[in-house]
DNA sequence: ATTTGTTTTGTACGTTTGTTCCAAACTTAA
DNA sequence: TTAAGTTTGGAACAAACGTACAAAACAAAT
């Protein structure tokens, strides 16, 4: 109790349970007691490494945007392939992520979540995460259609990618309410990565 | 002041007033006394027309649903219509109550918000919207590619039309920062509308 | 004109919230 | 040992919150 070390270890407890909080009821949703309780902290340790509720909600999403990118390595390692490879390899990962049971991957999520209901940092995350993000799966679709990754059809692509990932990741209550059984059938055998894969290509190959 | 038929005009200045405030910032991110500040009405009378904020909250989804779903006089017409048209109609038209740029069309933006982040009464509203919803426009999909509307590809194409909508309609931080320009491009002449159902019919042709 | 039932108003209560503060216990390094 | 940094514990604060309630204002019926 007290070394600079554990300061690291309880700052990433603390940022983890967070994390967790805020993707289930958001910024709002959750109180700093909650997310002390949940940390196994006491209270007066989040105002000492985060000034306030606001702070540590950025510092939450700026460690989902470290934890949610695709490293330079693996764009690097990305861009040997085949590109339609590429791309629903990052579809699979991407879903997998979102689809995941275990609590662990919470960041994609409150990334959404931030793009829906934006805060003081959304400008901030657009810049340094969602922007070269979204670049890159550009560039990948462009290689795969021909086509300049600045192109409508491909922008155009690249968010549709975005929103069926989500629908079938995220919108999980809807899909089960609506279609029950649907999402079992469609996360075996990356049956929705196959065919996500299928409709990004086909939008980045229309004519704009 | 006081007679029964200004009751219900103070009902629905209420329910506009929460729907728009619940549309932008949530169920936790707004307050009672902002619901009543925007409707021109004293906090009281929330409590009098609805017990509680919870109450407001169903009452105001319920609205919605009442308000979004396509009447069946209106699908009526549109099965009538080549099943193609009938597509291009359902989704033309959820973009435009999603890209409006008039205050007048929070409903379909908070029930989406209600699948992401589900109430209490998220069953109910399942049952009495979605639902149905989602079983009419699988009927479309599943005249135009010639499969039952239970099918696999056809209810995947359904979600995938929600999906899509969604992500022009709805997520216009992200598009906007990513992407700079393309909304106004894709709401022109009705752009996005026509890509969207050339994929939605792509997907129900998978194979699956 | 009086009564009746409904609606609006104003106020107040109890709780929860984010935040601040301080003293004490603790670990590590100089 | 001393000094610096970290964590706990407990308490307190003002502000904001949802909710409750009595009195006033009102329209329609008697």
């Amino acid at each position: 109790m007290g070394t600079p070390k554990d300061s690291l270890i309880t700052r990433a407890r603390i940022i983890e349970a967070a994390g967790q909080l805020f993707k289930d009821k958001g910024f709002k949703g959750v109180t700093v007691r909650d997310i002390a309780k949940n940390a196994g902290v006491h209270l007066g340790a989040l105002n000492y490494h985060f000034r306030s509720k606001d702070a540590l909600y950025r510092e939450v999403l700026l460690s989902a945007c470290k934890t949610s990118a695709i490293s330079e390595a693996e764009q690097e390692e990305l861009l040997k392939m085949a590109p339609r490879d590429a791309l629903y390899i990052i579809i699979r990962d991407s879903l997998k992520m979102l689809n995941g049971q275990d609590t662990s991957h919470w960041q994609s999520v409150l990334l959404t979540r931030e793009c829906w209901d934006p805060s003081g940092a959304f400008g901030e995350i657009a810049e340094q995460y969602f922007k070269p993000q979204s670049d890159f799966i550009a560039r990948i679709l462009g290689k795969i259609v021909g086509k300049d990754a600045d192109s409508h059809p491909v922008r155009f692509a690249e968010i549709s990618m975005l929103g069926l990932i989500e629908t079938c990741g995220s919108y999980r209550n809807y899909v089960e309410a609506v279609s029950p059984g649907l999402l079992a059938f469609g996360t075996e055998n990356d049956w929705f990565a196959r065919q996500i894969t299928h409709l990004v290509i086909e939008a980045a190959g229309q004519e704009g």
